[in-house]
RNA sequence: GCCUGGGUAGCUCAGUUGGUAGAGCAGCGGAUUGAAAAUCCGCGUGUCGCUGGUUCGAUUCCGGCCCCAGGCA
C-alpha cells in the first residue's frame, strides 16, 4: 500500500508484467463506478497492460463495505492463484489490508431498517446523546469509543441491538484471514514534499480529464450525499462549483487540501498500523521495481525452505 | 507632498485602561475491527513593522522613520 498518489498503480503494473501477476484493487472509492477520474483509477489502456479486478464494480448508490470488499477480494485472490498467477492487491485503504492480515469477525449484518433509524436519531439527537445511551446498553464499547465520534457509535448501537452481544466481544473472534507467511506487505514512504506536489499537479491533471463532466454525471443521479461514493475527494466540492456555489479554482484548493490531509493519515496508518511492512522512500518506478522484487525473491526462497 | 486607516502566528484578524498575547482557517501529531478518500482525538513563542523617548516595566503612551490601502493634491 501508500498514500494516494504516490505512483502505486504503475507500480503494480510493473510487477505484474515482472512476476506475473493480475492486479486487484484495495482501494475503497476506485471500487464505484462513474468515478473514474475522481479516483484516479487505472485507465483502459493501463488496465489491458494485466488483468485488473476490483475496479469500478460497485454502483455509486450502493453502500460498499470493508467486509463486502473481504469476501470478494478472497475470492478473486483464489481464483488468480488458480490460475497460477501473483494476486497483486494495490491500494489505500489500511482497513482493507488490515482486515485480510488481521480478519474481520463475521457479525450478522444489522437490518437496514435499523440503521437508517439510528441514523435518523443520531442527525437528530448529535452524537453525545446517542453515546450516553450507547453507555447504558454496552459500557464495553461506551468506553473505547470516544463521544462524538457517531459512525463508531452507530456501529455499536447496531450490533449490540441485532446480536444482544457488544461489538467488542464480537472482536476478540478476530482471525486472520491470510496465512501468516504466505504474503509481502510493501509501503510506499515518498517524501512529504513531493507528494503535496504530486497531489496538487494530479487534481489538474483529473479536471483536464473531465473530472468536472464525471462530477456533473453523478450530481444528476441526485444520490444521498451521505453515500460513501459521494465523499470521494473532490466531488462535493466540485458539486458545489455546479451549482455556482464556488469557483472551479476553490474547489480545486479544497479538493487538494483534503487529498493531502488524507495522505498524512495514510502515513500515520504504515507508520503505526503496519510497522512491520518494509518501506519503500525511492520515488523512482525501477528502484522501487527491485526492491520488492528482491523481497519477493526472499519470501519465495523462503517458503521453499518450509 | 498632505490627510486618514492599517502594519500582531503561514493567512484573516482580535486584544492588552502599560505587567511580553489569542481566535478562526491553514499546518502538524495521533487513533483507526463492515461508511475508512470515512469518522474522531490532540497541538498556538510569535523580533506584536523599525528606532529613539517616558516608565521599575512598552506590543500598548509619545516622537521619528519605513511599508501597505484609500482620499486630497
Amino acid at each position: 500500500m501508500g498514500p494516494t498518489a504516490s505512483g502505486k498503480s504503475a507500480l503494480a503494473l510493473a510487477l505484474a508484467a515482472r512476476l506475473g501477476g493480475e492486479i486487484l484493487n484495495a482501494d475503497s472509492m476506485q471500487v464505484y463506478a462513474g468515478l473514474r477520474v475522481l479516483t484516479a483509477r487505472p485507465t483502459e489502456a493501463d488496465a489491458a497492460r494485466a488483468p485488473h479486478h476490483l475496479y469500478g464494480h460497485v454502483d455509486p448508490a450502493i453502500r460498499y463495505s470493508t467486509g463486502a470488499w473481504v469476501r470478494a477480494a478472497h475470492i478473486k485472490m483464489a481464483e488468480v492463484a488458480d490460475r497460477g498467477a501473483v494476486p497483486i492487491l494495490v491500494g489505500g485503504t489500511g482497513l482493507y489490508f488490515r482486515a485480510l492480515t488481521h480478519g474481520l469477525v463475521d457479525i450478522p449484518e444489522p437490518p437496514p431498517k435499523l440503521r437508517a433509524a439510528l441514523e435518523a436519531d443520531l442527525a437528530a439527537e448529535g452524537p453525545e446523546i446517542q453515546h450516553a445511551h450507547l453507555a447504558t446498553l454496552d459500557p464495553q464499547a461506551a468506553g473505547v469509543i470516544m463521544p462524538r465520534d457517531g459512525q463508531r457509535i452507530l456501529r455499536a448501537l447496531a450490533v449490540r441491538l441485532t446480536t444482544g452481544v457488544s461489538i467488542v466481544d464480537w472482536w476478540r473472534g478476530t482471525r486472520p484471514v491470510l496465512a501468516a507467511d504466505g504474503w509481502l506487505g510493501v509501503a510506499l514512504t515518498p517524501p512529504r514534499a513531493a507528494l503535496y506536489g504530486a497531489i496538487d499537479a494530479r487534481f489538474a491533471a483529473m479536471l483536464a480529464d473531465g473530472a468536472v463532466a464525471e462530477a456533473e454525471a453523478l450530481a444528476a443521479r441526485s444520490l444521498d450525499p451521505g453515500l460513501p461514493a459521494m465523499k470521494a475527494h473532490g466531488l462535493p466540492w466540485l458539486m458545489a462549483h455546479l451549482r455556482g456555489e464556488m469557483s472551479l479554482a476553490d474547489a480545486a484548493g479544497l479538493a487538494a487540501r483534503d487529498t493531502r490531509r488524507y495522505a498524512k493519515r495514510q502515513f500515520t496508518w504504515i507508520a503505526h498500523q503496519t510497522p512491520d511492512w518494509p518501506t519503500i522512500a525511492d520515488t523512482a518506478l525501477n528502484a522501487r521495481v527491485a526492491h520488492v522484487c528482491a523481497l519477493w525473491d526472499r519470501l519465495d526462497t523462503r517458503n521453499e525452505a518450509n
